[in-house]
DNA sequence: CGGATTTGACCCGCGC
DNA sequence: GCGCGGGTCAAATCCG
């Protein structure tokens, strides 16, 4: 029995579905008919389109401009979208942390790459999203991810801030190749003391789905981030305002 | 002690 | 049919 989940579809039901708010929060849903209607409307056309370069960049440039998101790829045509996201961290840190927890469930070797690739399944039982984790052949600081699944439309809500330490990795094998791939969760708990920041990240609520999806959800129906593209991503008004709480989901829409 | 990680086995699709 | 590469399972292990 395989459960082909349809991209859409399912999200959508999921946002409907009051019992599991698991993507918006239950503020949102308490809205009248009319506003929720447009909510779910706004809601599919994002899932439907996913998000944009722009979407990424503007979520990075919250936290600081330092990683770089060179070119998500969608995986048009498949059953499920499929987001490739490369990210140039400086130095080791500039990791990126998506608020959510992931079990990892394998690894495997690459071929041509002394780079293993690590697979995540969100630890959600209701959800099916995975990740695929990979450090890029040539560009040891870049990290390759792979969202699959209903779970990544928003992406990065927060990135953890680069420190002015130099980095550890350089040639020890085994080492390395789990500081720059599993820093992601990694960093939230254990770690060397080396990355500071993360506990003040932690500090904060921010950073889970439901303060990022109104960003995501938000950016698709201003313009289609056609061309105007790079113009929302020095939004100074997005950076400024950092408080993507739920409540501020219900007052944008 | 319980949950997360590790790691080799297993499985499956594909090209030859 | 066979081998290879990528993806997943699951038992053992680790760790807080």
């Amino acid at each position: 029995m395989e459960e082909v989940s349809e991209s859409g579809e399912e999200l959508v039901r999921e946002l409907l579905d009051n019992e599991s708010p698991f993507f918006v929060s239950s503020n949102a849903m308490m809205v009248d008919d009319m506003n929720r209607e447009s909510i779910i409307n706004k809601l599919i056309s994002t899932v439907y389109s996913g998000p944009t370069i722009g979407d990424i960049e503007s979520a990075l440039s919250i936290n600081g401009p330092r990683p770089v998101v060179s070119m998500p790829e969608k995986g048009m045509g498949k059953m499920e979208n499929k987001y490739t996201l490369k990210i140039k961290s400086c130095g080791s840190a500039g990791l990126a942390d998506d608020g959510y927890k992931w079990r990892k469930y394998g690894q495997k070797t690459i071929k041509n790459s002394p780079n293993p690739r690590s697979y995540y399944r969100c630890t959600n039982p209701r959800c099916n999203a995975k990740k695929q984790v990979e450090r890029s052949i040539d560009d040891p600081e870049t990290l390759i991810v792979t969202y699959e699944g209903l779970h990544l439309h928003y992406a990065y809500s927060h990135i953890l801030s680069p420190m002015p330490q130099q980095f550890p990795l350089k040639k020890t094998k085994i080492q390395t190749n789990n500081v720059s791939e599993m820093g992601q969760q990694q960093l939230q708990q254990q770690q060397n003391t080396a990355i500071i920041d993360v506990d003040h990240v932690m500090e904060s609520p921010q950073g889970l789905l439901e303060d990022i999806v109104p960003l995501l959800v938000r950016k698709p129906c201003f313009s289609n981030t056609n061309t105007s593209s790079s113009s929302q991503a020095s939004s100074p008004s997005y950076s400024s305002s950092l408080s993507w709480s739920p409540s501020v989901l219900s007052s944008i829409i």
